[in-house]
RNA sequence: GGACAGGUGGGUGAGUGGUUAAAGCCAACAGACUGUAAAUCUGUCCCUUCUUGCGAGGUACGAAGCUUCGAAUCCUUCCCUGUCCA
């Protein structure tokens, strides 16, 4: 199959692009694919502790799937070897090894999603311990001979930790040697990752170089700020939207964001052009357009894209009943009554809730009565005692709602 | 191997013998407001229990002990981290 044209291609990979090093090297590369009709080899590499993607993710993914609709081959790179370092950010430490059959099952759970945006047909599924675990000490000692400990202290995180004094343990050096290694092992043209992967990328071309291998590519992707539209979206910080959550979940979730936030995620997780984001942009800052509606239309087209545009339809009205008019939702969960709850006096509410799990402990239950933030069949509740429960109770706090059967 | 500094609640970070379950800030949760949000304001923010009270009890300041009427705070040992010296 012939490659587009290699400028149409350019253009084509460089929409969204955080930052690409180097452009003249791409082009290059690019023709000499078309010449030789080569795909060129893309890779990006995934941990394995988390498989629970993100929005975050798929804006990288969405750029690798770029490079598939061009005719290249993608490698999702799964770093079982390196995932025992942990990318450091300072945090982490050495994590226990997963097992064999743990790294499977996150593979495969990492193909139900990946799946939702690659192209099955056009990816390559690897996982660095191929090479990284026959690596021989000497080899390594090899590996480690390439690069210094001055430039590998250039990493900020590395730097900033160094100055304040606080740990740096080795193997954590060894992440980044180790993700460069994986360039050499899989002879990859191009690297893609997050712009706070790009000392590692660069790591990468360095060291293929000493192996004799032209320097791959480096493309980075912004990173996606979270729901908070400050921090960059994680699972840990709780400011993500996962992509196998339920469309309802998602689409109230896209409607959390700021307005502001809601221009960069048309921007990096639709497809709309940047002329028509911007031109939505200056729309509703000019009072023109109605940024709830906007919003909306984005929460429905992220729906659509990991569901379908039939149940992005079902979220929006579920948004309407709940959040707009704060009723309560179609699908409420249906729970017995626990025998704890209930005394000879009537049913203890805060217990009642905390078995539930309409709050965290019983204590916090009791609080959240005092606060009046708990509402029993429509009524306000604010005695820790129900004296007398009606068969059926539809508990809200906050936003949260159960049924509750008591059974008599 | 030696000297010195440090390890506090989800995060940050005060607190060096006594209203300290532990300031402030952030996050989180609830309430008000609103066009979904954001912003702002208010309240809450270890657990259990009841007679729901500025109630009772239990846990908690790296770990285990010691001193004391009383310790996150003193002392001892251990673990961990950093800096400098070798």
């Amino acid at each position: 199959m012939p490659f587009p044209p290699v400028e149409e291609q350019l253009a084509h990979i460089k929409k969204g692009l955080a930052e690409l090093i180097r452009e003249e090297e791409l082009r290059e590369r690019l023709t000499a694919s078309a010449k030789e009709n080569r795909p060129l080899r893309i890779k990006a590499g995934f941990d394995p502790t988390a498989p629970d993607l993100h929005l975050g993710h798929t804006v990288l993914l969405r750029k690798m799937k770029h490079f598939q609709d061009l005719g290249h081959t993608v490698i999702f790179l799964i770093g079982d070897m390196t995932g025992l370092i942990g990318d450091p950010t300072g945090r982490n430490i050495t994590r226990p090894p997963m097992t064999r059959d743990e790294i499977n099952r996150n593979a495969e759970t990492y193909k139900e999603q990946v799946f939702k945006i690659l192209d099955r047909g056009k990816t390559e599924i690897r996982f660095n311990s191929t090479w990284l675990e026959p690596l021989t000490f000497e080899n390594l000692i090899r590996l480690c001979s390439k690069y210094t400990v001055a430039r590998l202290l250039e990493r900020d995180d590395f730097s900033a930790r160094y100055k304040e004094g606080a740990p740096i343990f080795v193997h954590e050096f060894l992440y980044s040697l180790a993700q460069g290694f994986d360039s050499v092992a899989l002879e990859c043209d191009v690297e893609m990752g997050g712009t706070d992967q790009k000392f590692n990328l660069l790591v990468g071309r360095e060291i293929q170089k000493d192996y004799g291998q032209p320097s791959q590519i480096i493309a980075t992707v912004p990173i996606l700020e979270g729901l908070d539209g400050i921090e960059k979206m994680s699972k840990s910080k709780g400011n993500y939207i996962g992509i196998t959550e339920p469309p309802k979940v998602m689409f109230r979730k896209v409607m959390q964001i700021s307005d502001h936030l809601m221009f960069r995620y048309y921007e990096l997780l639709t497809d709309m052009p940047m002329r028509d984001v911007e031109q939505l942009r200056h729309e509703i800052i000019a009072g023109k357009r109605d940024p709830m509606q906007a919003k909306m239309e984005l929460g429905c087209r992220i729906v659509a894209d990991f569901h379908s545009a039939a149940e992005a339809d079902t979220a929006v009205e579920a948004f309407d009943r709940e959040v707009r008019h704060g009723l309560e939702p179609a699908d409420t969960e249906i729970v017995d009554i626990p025998p704890q709850v209930i005394t000879d006096k009537g049913v203890r509410v805060d217990k009642l809730l905390a078995m539930t799990a309409l709050a965290p402990s019983v204590t916090d239950a009791a609080r959240k009565i005092k606060a009046g933030a708990v509402e029993i069949n429509g009524a306000l509740q604010l005695d820790l005692l129900l004296v007398q429960p009606a068969d059926l109770l539809v508990v809200r706090v906050g936003k949260k709602w159960k049924r509750v059967r008591v059974a008599s």
